[in-house]
DNA sequence: CAAATAGTCAAGCGAATACTTAATTATTAT
DNA sequence: ATAATAATTAAGTATTCGCTTGACTATTTG
């Protein structure tokens, strides 16, 4: 697993949440899975920006869709949460054990 | 704490995650308090640009800075960080829960 | 004090984003 | 078969973003 690869994915992951709508997709879809237009429906976009939100939320593997009939089912796809958790638990050790002794840090560090 | 300042606060962590740099940024300053021109070294940019993403990522509670003389300390703020925490473990109950009976929607959603 | 160093601010530029409208396709309902 | 519905694609537009250059303000240092 090269280093680049992995952080393009989870640049898409950290790219796709940083808008409010998408975010608020992930959300509604959390609880169960939507069409398009249902997630179109509460804001007011039209139906093809809905796509276009649904289509960078699974590039990202935030959601998984499937299309049944006339109708795209959009559901949560735990790879892109996960692999936010795993972004997270990866450096949550760095900062932690640092943070015990930062005052100590700063006290030193002046040497200019 | 209303819910409005709360959105916007997670956003403006996940817009300052979306960049490359300043994720790297993020790493370096965990391993221990950097000048800006430390922070930007590393990278072919100006002092300038360094020293707007170092503004991004305290904005967004991700870092602390201080200014000791000439030179601005940037160190690794819990804050940014626990509230990405947050916002992940408050949603994770939700789509786990959800993922067990995955299947069993899919088999009873197709209603059309 | 003069010169070098570290950072800051403002303006501007190109690329990326989030949107729209309009045209098109596929599916379902009458 | 016709009409309505759901989604998709393409093209264009406005805004935001990351970056640079250039001017300016501290602070050290020789």
């Amino acid at each position: 697993m090269s280093r680049h690869r992995k952080d393009t994915a989870i640049e898409s992951v950290f790219q796709a949440l940083a808008d409010r709508t998408r975010r608020q997709m992930v959300e509604r879809v959390s609880q169960s899975p939507a069409t398009v237009s249902e997630l179109a429906r509460p804001f007011s976009i039209t139906l093809a920006a809905a796509v276009q939100h649904v289509q960078v939320l699974e590039r990202s593997g935030l959601v998984r869709t499937e299309k049944q009939g006339r109708v795209r089912l959009v559901m949560v796809d735990p790879a892109g949460l996960s692999a936010l958790r795993q972004w997270l638990d990866e450096r949550r050790n760095l900062w932690e054990t640092r943070l015990d002794g930062l005052s100590t840090i700063l006290r030193e560090k002046p040497k200019r």
